[in-house]
DNA sequence: TCGGTAATAGACCGGTCTGTATAGTAAAAC
DNA sequence: GTTTTACTATACAGACCGGTCTATTACCGA
């Protein structure tokens, strides 16, 4: 059930999926929802974010560890996010920010299991970039590049930033 | 009307915003708005979209054109973002994004408002840059930091952002 | 003064929303 | 074998949704 929730939050967005349609297509009636969630859709959703967040954060880092070469690494990375909006009709960007956007300004929980997520990943990418500041602009480079061309449905927005992940790492351009 | 319903858009998203609240905040009635807006919340929806876009693209335009360097403009018009954001209680970011992701996988007009409006601003800073590929990149940089630092209610982001706009240019860095 | 039009005003509709209450079931505990 | 616990299943409630309808007011040229 939080599977199908956090499919349907990154699709659609807080507001505009249902708890029933969550439960239509989790098989699952009302009352079990309830029972498990008694925070109801709030809690359904901070927790979808959750998982969401730290599913991404792994699959993140096993790309990163697979090349020494972080400007490889983000760019492997980037093809995979671009090959996986395509796969969902562009629908399938980031899986934080339709809930962020459309829920965190009215909820502090799921604003900070959004926050949390986002935080997770900057984290990790400094780690790799060796710096706070660089990793943030790395994230919120893939962050818009996602959010754009989700909206243009092409993925311009993503190889364009592949294309600049040298100079945005500081590598001397070309 | 369409600017209230465009800064409840921006600051609730398409679905959180019901047409009452649009009427109430604006003080007019149901029949008002389904006599100028026949096409109902989807075309309210899109002109609101197109209003703010060109608000902000008329901003954009002018703050590049006061400095003929446009990492220091580009500084300058994410300062200005930042203090817009500060001030709304970190609300008030992109007023596209929070629409182009919940409601342009839904209605394709809206979806192309949204597109129109941030191929504008792409374009406005291409005239700048030089190159439609960075372009992309400063506008992807730009809505990701505006993302981050209203989930996080902090501007680091954009700060971060804004020290990274020489890199981001190709100007060798420091 | 008189139509006639432009626009407002708000009641009303069916439908859907989140959330609750209650009934039922299956398996473990004793 | 009965009782308790954990969970499922469904019906239902109240609020609110977007949208339609009719009535009424403001305005304007003749």
């Amino acid at each position: 059930m939080l599977r199908t929730a956090a499919d349907l939050f990154r699709n659609q967005g807080y507001h505009a999926t249902g708890l029933n349609q969550v439960l239509a297509e989790g098989g699952a009636p009302k009352g079990s929802l309830y029972f498990h969630f008694p925070g109801g859709k709030e809690q359904l959703a901070v927790e979808a974010v959750a998982l969401a967040g730290e599913n991404l954060r792994v699959a993140l880092q096993a790309v990163l560890e697979s090349d020494p070469d972080p400007v490889a690494a983000l760019d492997q990375a980037l093809e995979l996010l671009g090959a996986n909006l395509e796969r969902t009709d562009y629908r399938g960007g980031c899986p934080i920010a339709t809930v962020a956007l459309d829920a965190a300004a009215e909820s502090e929980p799921i604003r900070a299991a959004c926050d949390a997520a986002y935080s997770s990943w900057q984290r990790l990418i400094a780690a790799h970039v060796g710096d706070d500041g660089t990793a943030m602009v790395v994230l919120a480079a893939i962050e818009g590049a996602l959010l754009l061309a989700r909206t243009r449905r092409d993925l311009t927005p993503l190889t364009d930033v592949r294309n600049h992940l040298g100079a945005l790492l500081g590598r001397t351009p070309r």
